[in-house]
DNA sequence: AATGCTGTATGACTTTTATCATTGTTTACT
DNA sequence: AGTAAACAATGATAAAAGTCATACAGCATT
């Protein structure tokens, strides 16, 4: 795929090194990732791991934003999530030592590190605290996925829309301007996070566009009036 | 609610002694289960928890059947899935600590055993052959969840409910005639399940019953044409 | 047996959403 | 910078699904 191999960025010192899964190891089993793992650095677009292959270890990403995604209905994609830096992939399949159910792609330049199964699940024997916040994602991943489950059965488009470009703002955050999301994704990708057709997305965003909820730019969407996407969005809770 | 209290079975003797999460532990650890353990008789309709509140210990289905739900837009109940015999409930909650993200009610008569979270965090915390089913459970559903997203995104009602039906007849399998699904759901309920309205619901399953795939007779829904049904389904996998 | 309740069925209609076709615009590449 | 390819926008139309209204069936209660 052309991916560069890359000179592996030191776990110990890690600009996630506090705030990943992984904060709670200790130094020693911290500089044995960094011994045994590698790292690639990702073109926007390319893949990271296939729905379907086997997974040989750990991806956890040090740069970049990643998209994960099933192929649906003659292959149109569904993005089930984001992930981006400091966030680990994989390990719902080395876990449960299956296929990948789920495929990964690099949103822009991302520099991935690759932490081999057998280093991980040594790790992950020892240490007790590590095996109660894998647990503890998991479970946090299956709330966010029973809702978004209720919604796809029970929202309309419009608001599923709307609630997708507030999850982009949580996820991404702000611009430098304060009000433009950090991340750049095709009509046609925002369709397959909301569940629509891409010229539903189209439709909708002008809409919204019109009625001053949002700024479009190219790619890029800016939050003019929250409070009134908020509403739109017409959150449960 | 009017749950009787139950004389609680033993865990080492339960018909679910080596098929449930609980199979690989010593009869030890089941002893004190059976010892610490509380037991409840529910009858058809009852709620065994609600949504919001805080969980206190897991759930273990003795007999019975239950289906987990939450209150999605202007409380319209959004059925996520089934449990039965065997499965535990409220175990995801109490991984993180945190309160139920879904209700639970029972569909029959059922007879359900409550261990309490002392009890289970012990055992978790000694064993750790159960920490990685309890992960692998948890995949497990995170998967299912995930496959449930895909379809809601994309596949038509009709497809949707054809589905379901096949999911029932897996999860609750047939009566002794050898083509009627095991269990006893209103019209709504199904909506409830396939993410759409109760007519939506009627109007198919009338199709389908003169096209000669299935039969109905009040609740109960026979299957006539197996493979039509699959094919009305569209799996994709 | 009459009463009411809950659930099922069906028709008429509206709204939402998807699809198809066409044109204009941006993006990415050499 | 030029060019092809990918993407975005918009209108016309069709299909899917939801809503509303009404009627009917089944069942439990009195």
């Amino acid at each position: 795929m052309g991916n560069k191999n890359f000179t592996a960025p030191a776990c110990e010192t890690c600009t996630s090194r506090h705030t990943s899964i992984f904060a709670d190891l200790d130094g020693g089993e911290l500089v044995r990732f960094s011994f045994q793992k590698g790292c690639n650095l990702y073109k926007s677009g390319n893949t990271i791991f296939n729905e379907g292959s086997y997974p040989s270890g750990l991806y956890c990403i040090h740069k970049g934003k990643v998209k994960i995604f099933k192929n649906g209905t003659e292959g149109k994609e569904q993005i089930l999530r984001f992930a981006k830096e400091g966030d680990i992939l994989g390990y719902k399949s080395l876990l449960s030592d299956q296929p990948f159910s789920a495929s990964a792609a690099a949103l822009d330049e991302a520099v991935i590190c690759f932490i081999p199964k057998k280093s991980y699940f040594d790790v992950l024997q020892t240490n007790p605290k590590l095996s109660l916040k894998m647990m503890q994602l998991l479970t946090q991943e299956l709330k966010t996925a029973e809702t978004r489950i209720v919604e796809l059965a029970q929202k309309p488009v419009r608001e599923r829309l709307a609630e997708t470009i507030l999850i982009l703002k949580e996820t991404f955050g702000f611009e430098e301007d304060g009000k433009t999301i950090a991340i750049s994704l095709t009509r046609e990708e925002i369709a397959n996070i909301v569940g629509t057709a891409t010229e539903s997305v189209i439709r909708l965003l002008s809409e919204f566009k019109k009625d001053g909820i949002i700024d479009l730019k190219g790619r890029s969407i800016s939050i003019l009036d929250n409070r009134e996407l908020v509403r739109t969005a017409n959150i449960d809770d």
